[in-house]
DNA sequence: TTGTAAGCGTTATCAC
DNA sequence: GTGATAACGCTTACAA
């Protein structure tokens, strides 16, 4: 027997507990008195190998606690089938979409690997720990970099961005109809009967400009583009609560649409203590239907983006690269939902 | 030249071009004029080699974007100086403490390596997806599996549980105090002048039999035993609020300490919608210190876990037991803080 | 200071 | 159906 590579001892010593070194495909291989190769084959459940060989090896795995080395076969194969994702731990909204993600990676055989993003390990870092462990594609949720650093990273490994666009090489995005979600909002507001509807800003942050652009084309296609108002904010509490006090300076609105729903939340507290009423006085949107909209309490018109959607579509467009390896790259803004809730409703005078 | 190994064709045809293949250190060798293992011991920052080569050796690094790969390396050394952390993403208290293990291993030289349980994917799954990784400590955030099973994985490997205790093998297990955080909430209100202290239940929920007997010792300890008044609920929005339906049938408390925030929220909706003014009417505590409680409009006074704390008493706990094998395990709670905001104040009377 | 050679646990390519 | 053998990219004695 040549093949009897790394066989232990086999002696009056060695009794039949456990090893303490973690068991290998040899060491099934030699319980069962077959090669290595025949293992692997039955493992990765390839044909080539009898019913019965299949049952003893299995057993014997069982039996000495065997577990696949992951490192082993993605270096010897030069498939990890592991997909990188990235993103920031601190967005509830991103990790949702990453909860998502999970399903659509194992139902095409793909693992995930989580590249954390927080305060100390910025896009840069995670992107590099990721390849590293070889993933063969890469999803940048939200991505930060710049440009040529992401093509140059699409040079290495399929990518797609979720969010937003940064690079204009082969690149897969998938991103939210941020236009669509505020013009849901004004039509359901119009539809109220509201006219005197003002957007609360989200100044440069992601989606931001999109948003507002969506309310003053809808405003303009409903004939209302003098009734167009654009309060500066932002996506904070504060930054809603600020424009609220502004607000409060002249003739109100019938209707605010905010730029997130945290800066709704800002606004409302604002409003409520002013002992404006809504949504009798005051109807109002935020965006994005976090946890916050569904409290109790607060019960916030929001719209709702397609996190399973995008989710799903992220995976199948890198896996799709990745077996087909000319297949051009796409790019698709998913439409988002109103979820109407308490703070809309017809305008007083209506 | 015996050791030329996997030189690629340097003729001709080669031009500067970046080669299609990702560079190893072979590459690098080769570029230099040295040996692999010279440029090993260069990229592991050991002794043995000059300062010249180092620079060059970096050079060609640099110039070819050579990445060393964690897979091989972990492979071959036997060591990869990672460590799994299993935690649920749809809980944003395990997500901040995850968040928050990361400068601690980063100090210690480890790797972090997430395990995501999610709707799909239990914690059995999680874990030994983990081991395939060969991570060499295993942290498991709200462990869920029963004692025997955990038993088994620390076996295996170094483990620490946080949340709480399932097993009594060889275990570190750090956790927040629940029963001090509660006896917090109640000597704040009894320092504001409240003796009819209730507490809403949070149910089987982690922590939540802790948090209910902290608050009737604490209530005890005050001469308070014959007020202690405990109503059954959960963790969630609606638990509060039917506990919160459930007060209002009879007199009132003074104040009420809450098993979590959710079921804080849920019953101040129901309370302020009954016309009960929080808190000249009746103080509110939560627990967890969520963004929820941060919330304008909602600033809720509640108990923060250490957070920091117990991240990085996890880290330090299985790097510890890694280093030194011998170290006996260590189990901890930590003591939470109260965070006092608007929802409490003096009772009426006072 | 530097090079040689032997693996780590797996898979791929041949043979038989 | 099954087995031997050579890699995958790296680390680690040990030799020079």
């Amino acid at each position: 027997m040549v093949e009897q590579d790394r066989a232990r001892g086999t002696g009056p010593g060695a009794r039949e507990r456990r090893p303490d070194r973690k068991p290998t495909m040899a060491d099934i291989a030699q319980h069962v008195g077959v090669s290595r190769a025949l293992v692997s084959i039955v493992f990765r459940g390839k044909e080539g190998a009898s019913e019965e060989t299949r049952r003893r090896i299995f057993e014997a795995a069982a039996e000495l606690g065997y577990r696949p080395d992951s490192l082993a076969r993605g270096l010897r194969s030069n498939r990890t089938r592991t997909l990188g994702v990235l993103f920031d731990l601190r967005r509830p909204f991103e990790v949702e979409l990453v909860e998502h993600m999970y399903p659509a990676a194992e139902q095409l055989g793909y693992h995930l690997l989580l590249g954390a993003v927080t305060p100390t390990r910025g896009q840069e870092h995670v992107v590099d720990e990721l390849l590293r462990y070889r993933c063969e594609g890469l999803i940048v949720v939200g991505p930060d970099l710049d440009g040529h650093r992401l093509d140059a990273i699409a040079d290495e490994v399929r990518l797609v961005e979720v969010g937003r666009a940064v690079t204009r090489g082969p690149v897969d995005v998938v991103r939210n109809d941020d236009a669509l979600g505020t013009r849901q909002a004004v039509e359901h507001l119009v539809a109220l009967g509201h006219r005197r509807i003002t957007h609360i800003d989200g100044g440069p942050n992601p989606g931001a400009s999109d948003r507002r652009a969506g309310y003053q084309r809808a405003m303009t296609d409903h004939g209302l583009a003098g009734e167009i108002r654009v309060v500066p904010a932002g996506y904070t509490d504060e930054d809603g609560a600020a424009a609220g006090r502004r607000l409060l300076d002249g003739p109100l609105p019938t209707a605010v649409i905010a730029a997130n729903d945290q800066a709704a939340i800002g606004l409302l507290d604002v409003m409520l203590r002013a002992g404006v009423r809504v949504p009798q006085d005051l109807s109002v949107v935020g965006y994005d239907d976090s946890r916050f909209a569904k409290l109790p309490g607060i019960d916030l018109t929001s719209v709702r983006q397609d996190i399973p959607g995008m989710a799903d579509f992220a995976i199948k467009a890198v896996v799709e690269r990745l077996d087909l390896p000319e297949r051009e790259p796409k790019q698709i803004a998913l439409p988002p939902q109103l979820v109407v809730r308490g703070t809309t409703a017809a305008p007083h005078g209506a």
